[in-house]
DNA sequence: GAGTGGTCTAGACCACCCG
DNA sequence: GGGTGGTCTAGACCACTCG
């Protein structure tokens, strides 16, 4: 009996939720083999069967369980790290694989929105939008440049900030000091070729193939906060998502 | 009074979700207005307040709605597209943007497997996998080469359908058709030149830039049922995904 | 038929946000 | 304080799968 009660303000369903998640890791459940029912959970954690189900529903959206309809919730084959579909950003995952990052500003400007950036952000061509240009090193190599644009509008204190700060941290991190939700990003993927500007940035030549991406960043309200032109270097940087049905 | 009763085996919440969206779309909540809140749509539903709850859930997850703690479920702004974020195929969104695509199938042959795809198609190096060599057009210009591989032990009986047959429709809903319910899939994106046999496929130079796809299709039980290597003329070819927080 | 997950109820109390 | 969403209960009946 691992008879839970509510404390620590942590939901029943937490916590049921990351024991299922411990016991699994620890092969208390091995790969393919049957949970407990979800009555047994109820009885067994001392709650209603709800709420058991609430747990499990999350560890199904991970992937690391599946039911099946009248036989049973099973743990499934893989761990497969859901963290590439995530939004999560350059720093955070590079610095997992111990990949040293660094970046550096090239330019913060406040310019009129052209058509394409004002119809991105839902604003009028012509409005104040915040550009900044950054060149991001892998271990000391150039391999990316982006070009973001932020509606002036809501981040104008953005432009008061140290620059050795914003090359620091993450846009996201700043922006959701603003009380800006990120839920969502929707990216454009191409194969290209460097171009002049480009070529001279990352030290490659003219007709490099460059992973080139456009990226819309939005808040859970649906505000665009973000738009990014983004050229990455072909032979140093490769992209992982995850799609799911 | 709205209320809904259970009937035609259709769940009432997946009622109230639908019935909600088609509110959304018609106007008659606008965007960033507060739905009612959950109570009332019990009320007027005549159903209870957690079944009210799942329906909502659902259109949160889409990012149609969105909720604030303490002050109420709200209409999200942009009505984003996750289409390009699912388990999609090539026939499926192509053709919804009414290109016309077809596809010709080059090799289909029993090999034994090599050491990268054993490993993610989880068998044994030397294990017999089926290899399809597809050559896919849209509007009747070659854009993508196409190498998959799947498990020999998994769909042999797939060696025995017309070529022609298999042509027309995508591999997935082929696999589906064994009762696998395909459930995410991994893609690892890359830009590259073209090199000589892709280039004289696809009809390009030899250092064009190509977008490079590597993607393992997974069942919902975790077995991987699909490997493929993917190669896309950059300059026709972009890719769109969503990432999630 | 027995066991499982899928849906649903009619309440309850809590945490959060606002004026 | 009043309204909202977040969590939770203790049941119920249904739909599906399997032996």
């Amino acid at each position: 009996m691992t008879s839970f009660t509510k404390a620590e303000g942590i939901p029943l369903y937490v916590k049921i939720r990351e024991n299922l998640r411990e016991e699994i890791k620890l092969g208390e459940y091995k790969q393919g083999e049957k949970l407990p029912s979800e009555d047994e959970l109820a009885i067994k954690y001392g709650v209603s069967r709800m709420t058991v189900r609430q747990g499990i529903m999350d560890l199904i959206d991970e992937g690391l369980v599946y039911r099946r309809h009248g036989v049973g919730t099973f743990v499934a084959f893989p761990h497969l790290e859901r963290d590439h579909s995530r939004l999560t950003n350059f720093f955070e995952s590079a610095l997992k694989e111990g990949i040293k990052v660094s970046a550096q500003i090239l330019t913060m400007e406040v310019i009129p929105a052209k058509q394409k950036i004002a119809a991105e952000l839902h604003i009028e061509e012509g409005d104040s939008v915040i550009h900044i240009k950054t060149l991001r090193y892998t271990d000391d190599v150039p391999v990316t440049v982006h070009d973001a644009f932020i509606p002036h509008k809501l981040f104008a204190s953005i432009l008061t900030r140290d620059l050795k700060t914003l090359e620091n941290q993450h846009l996201w991190t700043i922006l959701e000091s603003y009380g800006y939700r990120l839920k969502r990003a929707v990216q454009r993927l191409e194969a290209r070729e460097a171009g002049e500007e480009i070529a001279e940035l990352l030290n490659i030549d003219t007709n490099a193939p460059i992973l080139y991406k456009e990226r819309t960043a939005y808040a859970d309200d649906g505000t665009p906060v973000e738009f990014i032109f983004c050229y990455n270097r072909g032979d140093m940087y490769s992209l992982t998502v995850t799609l799911e049905r």
